[in-house]
DNA sequence: GAATCGGGGCCGGCAATGCCGACCACCGGC
DNA sequence: GCCGGTGGTCGGCATTGCCGGCCCCGATTC
C-alpha cells in the first residue's frame, strides 16, 4: 500500500477527534491532541469550515462536527443495499413483536446501526456504535464472520458461547440494568450466502422473556425477519 | 481568507460527487467528473477508504460512501443543541397530532432534516434535504432568517408568501401530489431570539384539512412545539 | 483464441504544496 | 497593567503530493 495523504489522514483525525468524547474543541486543543503545530491544525480546520465538514461556534471558537457530515452519512444509508431491503421487514417484525428492531453491520472494533425503528417515545439510534461482546447484534456477527472474530477475543468461556449462538441460530443478550432489557438477533447472508449484518429486537426483558428464556415467537419473528432480508438480497443479485 | 489545502478540498468534492446522483462510480468517473489526473484521484481514494470514509465494491472496483461517515454524521447529530432539545417536543407533537414530526435546519440552498419521528412504517428521513420554496419548513425558515432568504428568490409573489407567512405566524405547504400531502411549519429561536431551525408536521391533506383550510388543532399543536423547544432553548443558555 | 479496449492500480521526477514556528490581536483574570 | 490564554496569520523551506506514463487484468469481440 503506498503512501497515503498526510493532510487527509490528519483531517480524518481531526473529525474523529470531534466525533468522539469531547463534541466542541478549541484549536490548541484539537492541535495539541494530535500532536500538531498550531498552524497546521488551523489550515486544515480551515478548509474543513469552508467545505462544511465542520463549524465554528461563533461565541466561543470552538470547534465541532458540521452539517454536511449528516447529508453525507444518509447518503451512505442512501446506497446501502442492505438497509434498503431491510426497510420493510424490520417494519414487519417490530410491528410482530412491538419492540424496537435494529440492523446492524461489522464496523471497526464493533456493529454499527444501519436501521432503527423505535418504539414510540423512544429517539433514533441510527448510527450508533454497539460492542461486539456486550450485545446480541454484535455476538451473532462475531459468531459466524471470520474477519469480525479476529477482534480481541472477550472472556473465557467466549468461544463456547459463540459456538452455542451457532448451534441456536440466534443471539441472546440480557442486560440487567435498568430493570432488565433483553435482545434477540439473528444473521443476515448475501446472495453468495456470506455474512453481511445482523438484525435484531430490543426491549423489557418482562415483556420478551418468560421463566424458559426469550419468548419463542420473537425469536421466530426476528429469523423470519433475517431469512426474509436474505432472500430479497440473494433475489437482488441474480 | 488564505488559501485552502488543495487536497482537502479534492477530497470534499469527491465524498459529495459520491453522495449526489450516481452513489457507485469507478476511478475514471470520479476522476474525470473533477477534472483530475487517473493517479490523483486514486491516491485521495486510497487514503479515502483507509480512513473509512469511502468503500470500495470488492467485485466491480467501484467506490462508494464509506460507513465511517453514518457514525461521523451521528456525531454531529449528538452536538446538536437544538435537535436535542427538541427530541421529547416532537414526540408529545407527533402523538399529539398522529403525523410526522420534522425539525430542520437550514443548510447550503435547503434545509436539512436533524430530527424526523416518522409515522408507522414510514422510512425515517433524518438527514433528508428539503427546498427553500417548496416546503413549509423552509418556507418559515426563509421567512424569517435573513441569511437563508439572502438565496435565489423564488417566482413572483414570493416575497408576499414570506410576508402572509410572518403575519400568520406559520408556515403552510400543500403537495397535490399522490393524494395531497399537507405540511405545517413554525419558527424555532435560540436564547438571544435569533432563529435557529424550524419545526413541523406533514401528512395526507383529508386528515389534516377540512373546507377552511389546515386544521387549527394541528396548527396550534405545531406552534406549542416551536414555543416548547424556542423556551428550552432559551433557559439552557441562561 | 487472439487482439482490443477499458478498467483499476503503481511509480518516478519535478515543483507546487502545505507544513512549521514565530508573530499578532484580542480577551479575561489576577 | 500585566500576563497567560485564546484563535488567527504570515513567510520560507523542504516535504509533500501531483502528474503523466506505464503495467496488469478481465471482459468483449471478431
Amino acid at each position: 500500500m503506498p503512501g497515503s495523504i498526510q493532510s487527509l489522514e490528519r483531517a480524518a483525525a481531526i473529525l474523529r477527534l470531534l466525533a468522539g468524547g469531547e463534541r466542541r474543541l478549541g484549536l490548541s486543543d484539537v492541535a495539541s491532541s494530535l500532536g500538531l503545530a498550531k498552524g497546521t491544525a488551523h489550515g486544515l480546520l480551515r478548509t474543513l469550515r469552508s467545505e462544511g465538514l465542520v463549524e465554528q461556534d461563533a461565541a466561543s471558537g470552538k470547534y465541532q462536527l458540521g452539517a454536511e457530515l449528516l447529508r453525507l452519512g444518509t447518503g451512505y444509508l442512501d446506497g446501502h443495499q442492505l438497509r434498503a431491503r431491510a426497510l420493510r421487514w424490520t417494519d414487519d417484525l417490530a410491528r410482530a413483536t412491538g419492540e424496537a428492531a435494529y440492523v446492524a453491520v461489522p464496523h471497526r472494533d464493533g456493529v454499527l446501526v444501519v436501521h432503527h425503528v423505535p418504539r414510540p417515545g423512544e429517539p433514533p439510534r441510527t448510527g450508533a456504535m454497539l460492542p461486539l461482546h456486550g450485545s446480541a447484534l454484535g455476538r451473532v456477527l462475531c459468531a459466524y464472520d471470520p474477519v469480525t472474530r479476529a477482534e480481541p477475543a472477550g472472556g473465557p468461556g467466549f468461544e463456547a458461547e459463540l459456538a452455542a449462538t451457532r448451534a441456536r441460530g440466534f443471539a441472546v443478550d440480557l442486560e440487567p440494568a435498568g430493570g432488565g432489557t433483553a435482545s434477540v438477533a439473528a444473521l443476515v447472508r448475501d446472495g453468495r450466502r456470506m455474512p453481511v449484518g445482523a438484525v435484531g429486537v430490543t426491549g423489557a426483558a418482562e415483556r420478551m422473556c418468560d421463566a424458559g428464556g426469550v419468548l419463542a415467537g420473537v425469536v421466530a419473528a426476528v429469523q423470519d425477519c433475517a431469512r426474509g432480508i436474505s432472500g430479497d438480497l440473494g433475489a437482488g443479485r441474480a
